[in-house]
DNA sequence: CCTTGACCCTCACGTAACGTCAGCCCATAA
DNA sequence: TTATGGGCTGACGTTACGTGAGGGTCAAGG
């Protein structure tokens, strides 16, 4: 009952030369040889090298097996639970590049982006994204999966640009109204979610590259942020005096990049159920208060006329991620502050 | 804007040595030099790296990459095809060991099996199966992912053994009975799949590491046979004369063997809708006849009483694999032979 | 001016699990 | 006897880098 190196490998389906590789690094040694130096594998060794295929089969390094063989009284489970660890975290990966390989493909079928430079200029775009969102949140993200949300955002880039080189000013009419668009296009393709707007804004200061790629320069940007903050200003001025306006005109600006932070806190906390009277919910509103209060200074009566705006002219708030839901929250979270220094 | 090694590293997440290594086999050499012989990469260099990277992310290997970014016409589908269907092999990989770990922890945890020795031994006959069984076909195959059914199985193959050790005949009660329900048993956990037990025995024939795993011996095996011979036998008794018993006694096991693979593709046949009158099935039914006169002869006589003990007796078709279904189409074929004759 | 620490350079070996020769030995059958 | 089909050892190749060794370069501080 002694096989040669041959015998063994045909009937175990392997190669002589693997089993060469085991004899050198002591994992399968032949227990003989013939007298002109064959290997030779009796009983225990085939049964020995049942046992490492098997465990092969559980993706173990030859050492662990080795180890694991050895009458080490290592814990199986420990072995098994370390396996299945990793072969999740393989299994992830594999979806996640089995997605994006089909949304690729997806895009070349359809006969979008038919060049290689274009192509490869949205690929790197979906790496880019895979760095600041999870592989969940970009499923919900139409911009990159979705060709003709792409194609639109490309078209609108576009026009903005052809603004700029024009020499348009973000006070002019059709400035405010692509501006407007841009907001509620975003607005849309994040779902609404102030937060996602945040990682977009970090990402996009963080990777220069994206800029080249999307097309969307820091020029670009403050165009769109001027011609929204025109329009908002166009539509105050039906309530505000001169003299309100022309203060709101000169820092609106200044913080319009600290509402996007705030509007997320806020949709954390309703979407964590926090109590209107809660402390963090106070905190944030006295932010919210003070960021107001950095355009629209601090007389009450200035306070009512913004007020009265918002009540008539709800396109003051598109896309702005500021929802009726999320106004009505922090109105309560004032009334719970004003009741709370009522009676001290 | 020129970057150095280590900038660039940290800005795109890379390793030095991983740009050296670029640079090394030509995939992204920078296209400067400092006087000191500093690498200095450009703004070409970072899009190229950038490239590099995303097209990394699809798992290919850098050779690809290179080609693939050398400006060659390789067609971009068929590359991501061929990267689609390796990822997806990986997966359906990915996916069966991990069935195949969590089976096995499952094993751990109750408690069962908790040598060394003896998991080995399971994982083991789990590879085997995988040899001849696809992961569907195990998924339905309860002897190895159920403890319950394995634990039935040794106890069962013990029972026989000890019959076997104590000088039981095969026609003794108690081995005609424990032979039924082997055979019961394989039906069940077969899904009555005659392909099955075909593919079982193969697999025992041709690996006799199984026969020490599982302890079914060749001994076992025929004592099997032999009991489950002596159950029909002592049913037909009842309806045939002495010497028609005899005979049968005399053959039955002679093509014992035959009858599964003949089972086997009529339920195919079954399957696939063939026609009763189809020459397919009409070979398969002569073929039933020959094997039914290995035993019972020719004459008519004798075949209307093995017919009689039959309809009185549906315990003969205990473990047998065949059903009133198949039994059904086969006398359909026998019809249809009948009244292809007759117009002749 | 010298040192220190952070970078950078090249060269070269190591990794895992074998594949693939090359050069030579052994066995068996025509 | 020789053709053919194993088998033996030794050694290099594969992939995508990790990890030093041994030695320059640069900016800042003493």
């Amino acid at each position: 009952m002694l096989l040669s190196v041959g015998e063994l490998a045909k009937r175990c389906g392997l190669t002589v030369r693997t089993l060469h590789h085991y004899d050198a690094i002591g994992l399968l040694v032949p227990s003989s040889r013939s007298d002109a130096g064959y290997r030779l594998y009796g009983r225990q060794d085939i049964e020995r090298l049942h046992r490492i295929q098997a465990l092969r089969r559980l993706g173990l390094s030859l050492a662990d097996i080795g180890t694991a063989l050895s009458g080490s009284d290592m814990p199986l489970t420990e072995v098994i639970d370390r396996q299945l660890a990793q072969i999740e975290c393989e299994l992830t990966q594999a979806q996640r590049l089995k997605r994006q390989l089909i949304a690729l493909r997806e895009q070349l079928v359809t006969g979008q982006s038919p060049d290689l430079a274009h192509w490869l200029d949205t690929l790197e775009l979906m790496t880019m994204y895979e760095k600041y969102f999870s592989p969940e949140e970009l499923q919900r993200f139409p911009m990159l999966t979705q060709a003709d949300s792409q194609a639109e955002w490309v078209a609108m880039v576009g026009m903005i640009q052809s603004l700029v080189d024009r020499g348009t000013p973000p006070d002019a009419h059709e400035a405010q109204i692509l501006a407007l668009r841009w907001m509620t296009m975003l607005g849309r393709d994040t779902g609404g979610n102030a937060d996602f707007l945040n990682r977009l804004d970090k990402m996009y200061t963080q990777e220069p590259a994206l800029q080249a790629l999307s097309r969307i320069t820091p020029e670009v940007h403050r165009f769109v942020r001027r011609a929204v903050m025109e329009a908002r200003m166009a539509i105050y001025a039906r309530y505000l005096t001169p003299e309100e306006l022309a203060f709101a005109r000169a820092h609106y600006l200044d913080q319009m990049d600290d509402w996007p932070p705030l509007i997320a806190a806020l949709q954390r906390e309703i979407a964590a159920g926090t109590p209107a009277d809660a402390p963090a919910a106070m905190t944030l509103a006295q932010r919210w208060l003070e960021l107001f209060r950095g355009y629209a200074g601090d007389d009450p009566a200035t306070h009512r006329r913004f007020r009265q705006a918002h009540e008539n002219e709800p396109e003051l708030l598109a896309g702005s991620f500021v929802t009726p839901a999320l106004l009505d929250y922090v109105r309560q979270i004032f009334q719970a502050i004003a009741a709370s220094r009522t009676p001290a």
